[in-house]
RNA sequence: GGGCGCAUAGCUCAGUUGGCUAGAGCGCUUCCCUUACAAGGAAGAUGUCGGGGGUUCGAGUCCCUCUGCGCCCA
């Protein structure tokens, strides 16, 4: 045994993190079965910039539950992933270095970008090939990556490193190009030229999930569009006045008796003297507006439904760089549409109210209004809709019987809190479409098909070829399909490659398949798929949850997981989310430094599961101090135990009646923690504690010294060891530090690798101790209000209360007498509880 | 508009199927350097459990309703 003289929480992390590495206590010992494993789909963390407090408080809630579970004997499975691959390391790869992705220019060995971190404002970025981008993002993850695994590792997340995966590496592009392939080959893929919400800025499709709704000032301009037989005008209103080139209807509710008999007539469009069809079509609003709206392809999403349900023609006039096309669609008046050619949206709508004004057939002045508009979640201008060629999964948006299926998977899946289902269903069943996976960008996964060339020149999307699963992963930008050669690339009669990228949450839904080496090694993922618990954010239930939800349904007919845990956001003090201002200056490792690891950790377990927590540094003082008593009463109980003990050994009933507290404690911590309530286990786990070392410790003290003679003592003893064992073990998934710090005082092998606690079965009569330490907390009192020293001696205690008190009482006199310096006490029955302390004169 | 959550001490929060006098920590006040711990300990004060109604022998807890705050979706 080698107790400090002084404990100390100082430099115990890295310590005790280099010793767990050495001795490989978190490896995943793959020859358990799957019943003997515990398999944790860690959320791999975007590497784009710091981790911040949001992810030191998730990821120690699921160190906690793997500590646990390994404590209990499972194998875990705990892997960390990098999501390094999409838009995010895009955008940082450009700020970083200073320029941006033109696939359109050559390949420059050893490139050296302008910048490494923090290019001047003024600079403008520099165009570089695809291959030259692509290395720098290689570049820059793998320093965002140390950093990060730095961080973890600090934190003492108890992951097994050898499990790490990254989200663009040859494993997963090799498992999300599979995963495609696959859905494509069973139909659950397939490709569609089709209306699809676009990102001017980012050049880039862009799916509901990652779609917002933003409150944009906007005005309601009122128009006239002309009947066709000359009977007068029918007026309109439009956020849109640009898109009067596309108009190609107007549309009214089928019950709005004010245009009834208008419908099935025609009217022609101001300026471009268009004739479109009056229709109805359920959607129409007849509270909005003048209750009657013009159609256009396309203004909104609302506009695609009309479009496809009535069978309208189409008449596109925004192009993918947000700008007006340069060519009048069909039917519209050339010269007139020459004016707004080429424009950008914002110009053409000065420019088309002007001239409605001019025209007379802009009615009134502009009615400001705000109104949401949608955005791509990363985006600054609204999107557009485009007509795009582009890659779906069927996800239940267009199928109510997958959509169905989708729901009932969501109830297979134990849900940590459980009230988080509901915005799974809300989302599953608020789909209008299917999962647009394809995205436009150059860091991703790239989709592992080409296409034939025909002798036009053009390729012919309905037949692409399709790689052999063993060639994976594949670039079909570089890669040659089988049967062709490098020259017949982009010629007529030969082939072209898919220029797209799979969207990130098309890899990352693969979480389980990558880290468990789906396919690679049958045999690891069978042990460990599905798997047993999912943690992540609320706010991505939409996305990482659900799309792995519809991977897993696809390709195995199961959930991907038993258990998802759901945790918090981390709010500023004042309630409010917490602020990127103040998430920078207050970086985790600053109080990792400052409070040592297990306090933070303390502050984030404090947080029951999926409960929003303020972030908290008087909670993480808290926590500090608890380690630190850790230490000490550590320290006390094995210098005066010396380790020894037993329960069998415990016999004094005071002792026992403590032990019995303890048992209660270690059945209700197992059974929070069995069902991932790691606060709570804390919780009860902390007060247990510090009654112990407040209220039993100083009552047994003397008692264990050997007042009383060596059968007491060894009582005593036995008892303080047994509760200081069960104890460290109880605090090791939260403090692993500190509670491995004072376990290998008194052990050779790691308390992370100890058995979780069971009761001792022991124990008996927890309620005696009630009457005991109310009269010792009588006699403090009586020497506080005294204004003397607790040690200050007691003449004579005089006790009265009922019988059955008194018996109580009774076990527990000589430790009474020890711990308050008391010289007699005389107990009389009587109804009421009644001390009365007569403290020694004092010298 | 639909869904979900929250409201308990000055602050942050516990309070599991309804059950003794509603708890903890921080903060505040007083006292104590005591041989595990002064980075400590002992003791104390502090509540219309958001409002209203209901069920019940009994409601912080269950039901209804209102108010306020937050989140998700449309």
């Amino acid at each position: 045994m080698n107790v400090p003289e002084k404990p100390s929480l100082d430099g115990i992390e890295v310590r005790w993190a280099d010793t767990w590495d050495r001795e490989e206590i978190h490896r995943f010992d793959r020859s358990r079965d799957r019943d003997g494993v515990f398999a944790i789909d860690t959320p791999p963390p975007t590497v784009s910039g710091s981790l911040h407090m949001g992810h030191v408080f998730s990821y120690t809630h699921t160190d906690a539950i793997a500590r646990y579970q390994r404590m209990t004997g499972k194998s875990v499975f705990y892997p960390m992933g990098w999501d390094d691959n999409g838009l995010p390391t895009e955008r940082r790869v450009q700020n970083y270095f200073g320029v941006r992705c033109d696939p359109s220019r050559p390949y420059i060995a050893d490139f050296d970008p302008p910048f490494r971190g923090d290019p001047p404002k003024d600079h403008r970025a520099i165009p570089i090939s695809r291959p030259n981008f692509l290395e720098l993002c290689d570049e820059l993850v793998e320093l965002d990556e140390k950093v990060f695994e730095e961080l973890f590792r600090r934190l003492g997340l108890s992951v097994d490193w050898t499990l790490l995966y990254a989200t663009i590496d040859e494993r997963s592009r090799r498992v999300s190009q599979r995963a495609f392939l696959r859905n494509l080959a069973r139909g659950e893929a397939y490709s569609q030229e089709a209306p699809t919400l676009w990102d001017v800025d980012f050049q880039t499709a862009v799916a509901q999930a990652e779609m917002e709704d933003r409150d944009r000032p906007g005005a309601y301009h009122r128009l006239a569009f002309h009947r066709s037989d000359g009977s007068g005008d029918v007026e309109i209103a439009t956020t849109r006045p640009e898109l009067l080139a596309a108009c190609v209807a107007l549309v009214a509710h089928p019950d709005d008796e004010r245009f009834a008999t208008l419908f099935g007539t025609t009217v022609t469009t101001p300026l471009y003297g268009v004739e479109v069809p009056i229709v109805a079509h359920p959607l129409a609003q007849p509270d909005k507006g003048t209750g009657i709206a013009m159609i256009c392809t396309f203004g909104d999403v609302t506009d695609v439904i009309w479009w496809r349900e009535l069978q309208l023609p189409m008449r596109a006039i925004i192009s993918r760089s947000g700008r007006i096309v340069t060519e009048a669609p069909a039917g519209v008046d050339a010269a007139a549409f020459e004016s707004i050619a080429g424009l950008t949206v914002k110009q053409a709508q000065r420019a088309v109210v002007e001239q409605l004004i001019a025209s007379g057939e802009l009615l009134g002045e502009a009615e400001p209004i705000q109104h949401p508009v949608k955005f791509y979640e990363r985006g600054e201008r609204p999107l557009e809709i485009v007509t795009s060629r582009q890659w779906y999964i069927r996800n239940g948006g267009r199928d109510s019987d997958l959509r169905a299926a989708l729901v009932a998977r969501g109830e297979e899946v134990t849900w940590h809190p459980t009230h988080m289902r509901h915005r799974y269903e809300n989302w599953v069943e608020g789909l209008n479409g299917d999962w647009l996976i394809s995205r436009q960008r150059f860091f991703g996964v790239p989709f592992p098909v080409w296409y034939p060339v025909d002798a036009d020149g053009e390729p012919d999307h309905d037949h692409p070829i399709i790689p052999d699963e063993t060639d994976l992963p594949i670039d079909p930008s570089t890669d040659v399909p089988a049967g062709y050669t490098a020259e017949q690339r982009d010629t007529p009669g030969g082939f072209t490659g898919d220029p797209d990228v799979l969207d990130t949450w098309a890899t990352s839904s693969l979480s389980p398949h990558i880290a468990g080496c789906w396919e690679d090694d049958p045999d690891l993922f069978s042990r460990v798929f599905p798997m047993d618990m999912r943690p992540q954010g609320h706010d991505i239930i939409r996305t990482w949850l659900f799309s792995s939800m519809v991977r897993s349904h696809h390709e195995h007919g199961s959930v991907p997981w038993a258990n998802a845990a759901l945790s918090g956001w981390i709010l500023d003090p004042d309630r409010k989310k917490m602020s990127k201002s103040k998430g920078n200056v207050v970086t985790p490792m600053g109080l990792f430094e400052q409070y040592g690891t297990d306090a933070v950790r303390y502050w984030a377990a404090s947080a029951r599961p999926g409960v929003d927590t303020a972030f908290s540094e008087e909670q993480m003082k808290v926590g500090r101090k608890l380690a630190t008593k850790l230490l000490n009463v550590s320290k006390f109980v094995l210098g005066i135990s010396s380790g020894e003990g037993t329960a069998t050994e415990i016999a004094d009933p005071v002792d026992l009646a403590m032990i019995a507290r303890l048992d209660a404690v270690v059945t209700e911590a197992t059974s929070a923690f069995a069902s991932f309530d790691y606060a709570r286990t804390l919780e009860r786990t902390e007060s247990f504690f510090w009654w112990f070392t407040d209220d039993y410790v100083e009552l047994v003290k003397g008692r264990a010294y050997g007042s009383r003679g060596e059968a007491p003592a060894a009582s005593a003893k036995a008892a303080l060891t047994v509760a200081l064992d069960t104890l460290q073990r109880l605090f090791a998934p939260f403090l692993p530090f500190a509670t491995e710090e004072c376990w290998r005082w008194w052990h050779s092998s790691s308390v992370h690798t100890a058995e979780w606690p069971i009761p001792t079965g022991v124990g008996e009569r927890p309620e005696l101790l009630d009457p005991v330490l109310e009269v010792l907390a009588r006699v403090r009192r009586a020497k506080t209000e005294a204004k003397v020293g607790q040690r200050a001696p007691v003449e004579h205690v005089a006790v009265t209360a009922p019988a059955g008190t008194l018996d109580l009482l009774e076990a527990g006199r000589g430790d009474l007498l020890d711990a308050g310096s008391i010289s007699a006490i005389d107990t009389t029955t009587g109804d009421t509880l009644d001390v009365a302390v007569q403290l020694a004169p004092s010298e």
